[in-house]
DNA sequence: ATCCTTAATAAGAATAATTTCTATTAAGAA
DNA sequence: TTCTTAATAGAAATTATTCTTATTAAGGAT
């Protein structure tokens, strides 16, 4: 019996989301592999990053005034967003605390506790042209 | 000179998400002010809600599967959200860790750095219901 | 108290982000 | 090679949010 198929399609997805640092957006994951796979169609790479989001092989990021990040880089990492500019970097001085998650199992009655922070601030180049 | 003034909707939508601990989102806040305001647009939710978060009279949180959310709860704490349901619960059992905000700060070159954690697991109801 | 300026509004159109629909294609088991 | 059906392309639909425009009303000035 069938469970998932491995189509090319999401092959591509895939290497190309683990093969930037941008965290890209759906609509940017589509663009990228525009030259290689020219009528591969948006919704399939919803459905493909949605897929490979739900069974980890990339992270989701859900951000205030964006549309949501994939990211392939599935190390322990943290990102901060300039709430100017939009800009999105990652940030991996600092470790990702893996007890929290235990902590919360502790102290709730959920399960399977992950956690996803996003720092937000202006950046530098924000920074130099923010007035009064 | 006037900057802002003080609309009877402002005062409204602000009240509401005060009132609650729900968590709504923006269509919410415009349904749970219906009655007491049945011409108040959408539109105007949004941008109060907007510029309520703006100001740091309201927080606005961020998740997955999910429009936005405003919580009028500003007292430090954090959120928990069921990948299944959606349910989403306030986690007051552990800090908000200002520390964070200060390293971030200190190690990168960001500015009045804040951050929103969001944790996802399943809830109690939905494990019960799990299968395979 | 009335006038005046303009910020804020209602209503709806527009845009952006994402999902759903449907006929067709192609994985991969038999 | 055949067969089943998961996955696709393409487009329509839906959801979330912002923008547009004529109108209203907050609140400072007269």
């Amino acid at each position: 019996m069938v469970k998932e198929r491995n189509t090319k399609q999401k092959a591509v997805i895939l290497s190309a989301v683990q093969g930037t640092k941008t965290h890209p957006t759906a609509e940017q994951v589509h663009a990228m592999i525009a030259d290689e796979m020219p009528n591969l169609s948006l919704g399939t790479v919803y459905r493909n990053l949605n897929r490979l989001a739900e069974i980890g092989k990339i992270r989701r990021i859900s951000v205030t005034n964006s549309p949501d990040r994939f990211d392939g880089d599935l190390t322990p990492h943290h990102h901060i967003c300039c709430t100017q500019c939009g800009r999105f970097c990652d940030f991996f001085d600092m470790e990702y605390n893996e007890n929290l998650d235990r902590l919360i199992e502790a102290k709730s009655k959920f399960s399977s506790v992950r956690h996803e922070t996003v720092f937000y601030g202006k950046c530098e180049d924000c920074k130099k042209f923010e007035m009064n």
